[in-house]
DNA sequence: CCTCCACAGGAATTTGCGGGGT
DNA sequence: ACCCCGCAAATTCCTGTGGAGG
């Protein structure tokens, strides 16, 4: 840090109560703007719980930041207590499938989450069974111990086989429960993915299925106008709040984008000693944003993901182009060096090409397919999706935690 | 228009890990 | 203590492919 001898800097001037900026902060009702219609609509869903009986199945649709998994959850929890209230026991679990993304990872963080060793006995390892084994245990978890017990599956789209979407909707009929019952709430970003489930699992899971608008302008506004008690009064210049709503409502009406530079304005003007948060923050706030989704999404990939990334925008820095396309095999070549650097063993090439289709996937990068001619064969260009100096940056900062 | 090559990517196989059962 | 299993990651092996050069 800095060679401030108070470490903990003054009382700061910026910010009131700054957990009201963090994307996990889960509002009071009312404190949920523009989602009136859905949480409406999924409280109906979920109603039949409250009395112990089987609530049907949901799926959302919309776009990041659109809300779904801060309503699901909220909905989810009111639900916990009202049933509570009736005397019925009743949880839920939230699997994101972007993390989890095996069917063993998903089926083992449902049973943790709704799991407690205390009171149960039952262990969930972190690995190690076999799937029918983690999904022998979610069953006695929850018919033990639960009368009603919500899923949701956050991403569904990101899982790598639709067995368990299959496995859970089956779940009474097919016996593994008898007492209890169990409700699913699917979340997904693509709206097409319903189309792609097979006819089984569409009924029964597509009961109700819901879509998400983006939130405009004037939404995204309330929103932010709704936290700004994270502030202290009168530090926030007018304009600030209005031109960060402006920003995401433009990109993808993306509510935690809008409420994460917000914050990061708060900071950054907070570093500079400045006494009021202004318009100039929120460009460099943007910047910073846009180089903290990067670092999150690879912070989650292996090691040697993240040097593929980082060969990838060296190649793209040293580049003269303004939109460089580096071919598969210059990656590659640069990829090994930084291994040599770093004293790793590097991949085979053949993994390598499938770890850029997976950063394709998480929408770091682009890739396209280039001409082919007698003796030079076809290949795959590579750009990237941001700068590369903050791809740079991104890479750098986190020396791998977990 | 046909060919031909270097690369793409599917499939099969191996390796490594974490944790059961006996 | 031992062996064994299932999974994911990595590797090996292989076939398919598009379009510039002939």
């Amino acid at each position: 840090m800095s060679s401030s001898p108070d470490y903990f800097g003054e009382d700061t001037a910026i910010f009131a109560n700054k957990e009201l900026l963090q994307v996990s902060h889960l509002p009071d009702g009312d404190q949920i703007i523009g989602r009136e219609e859905e949480l409406k609509n999924l409280g109906s869903a979920l109603r039949p719980a409250l009395n112990g009986n089987t609530p049907s199945n949901v799926f959302l649709y919309g776009k990041t930041g659109t809300g779904k998994s801060l309503c699901s959850k909220f909905i989810s929890r009111q639900m916990m207590q009202r049933a509570a209230d009736n005397g019925i026991r009743a949880g839920f679990a939230y699997v994101d499938c972007l993390q989890d993304s095996t069917e063993t990872q998903a089926v083992q963080s449902a049973g943790h989450q709704l799991n407690d060793p205390d009171q149960t006995e039952i262990t969930i390892p972190q690995s190690g069974l076999s799937t029918a084994a983690y999904y022998k245990r979610l069953w006695d978890i929850i018919e033990n111990h639960y009368d009603v017990a919500i899923i949701i599956l956050d991403e569904v789209d990101k899982l790598e086989s639709d067995h368990i979407l299959m496995q859970l909707s089956r779940a009474v009929e097919s016996g593994k429960l008898e007492d209890s019952k169990l409700g699913v709430i699917g979340i997904s970003n693509k709206i097409r993915y319903k189309d792609d489930l097979n006819e089984r699992i569409k009924s029964s899971l597509c009961e109700r299925d819901y879509v998400f608008p983006p939130y405009d302008a004037n939404q995204l506004r309330e929103i932010l106008y709704s936290r700004d008690d994270a502030f202290v009064d009168d530090v926030l210049d007018q304009p600030v709040i209005p031109h960060v709503a402006a920003l995401a409502a433009q990109e993808h009406g993306d509510a935690r984008q809008a409420i994460d530079i917000l914050r990061y304005a708060g900071e950054i003007a907070e570093e500079h000693g400045d006494e009021t948060v202004r318009e100039e923050h929120v460009s460099l706030a943007q910047e910073k944003e846009e180089q903290n989704r990067i670092a999150e999404l690879i912070s989650k990939a292996p090691t040697h993901t993240r040097y593929v990334l980082l060969a990838l925008a060296f190649r793209v820095q040293q580049s003269t182009d303004s939109a460089p396309e580096i071919p598969n095999k210059d990656v590659y070549e640069t990829y090994q060096h930084i291994c040599e650097q770093e004293n790793s063993d590097p991949l085979k090439q053949r993994r390598v090409r499938d770890l850029l289709n997976e950063l394709e996937f998480l929408g770091i990068i682009k890739q396209d397919r280039r001409g082919r001619g007698r003796g030079k064969g076809g290949y795959t260009v590579n750009h990237l999706v941001d700068e590369p100096e903050l791809v740079l940056r991104a890479c750098k900062e986190d020396p791998s935690p977990t």
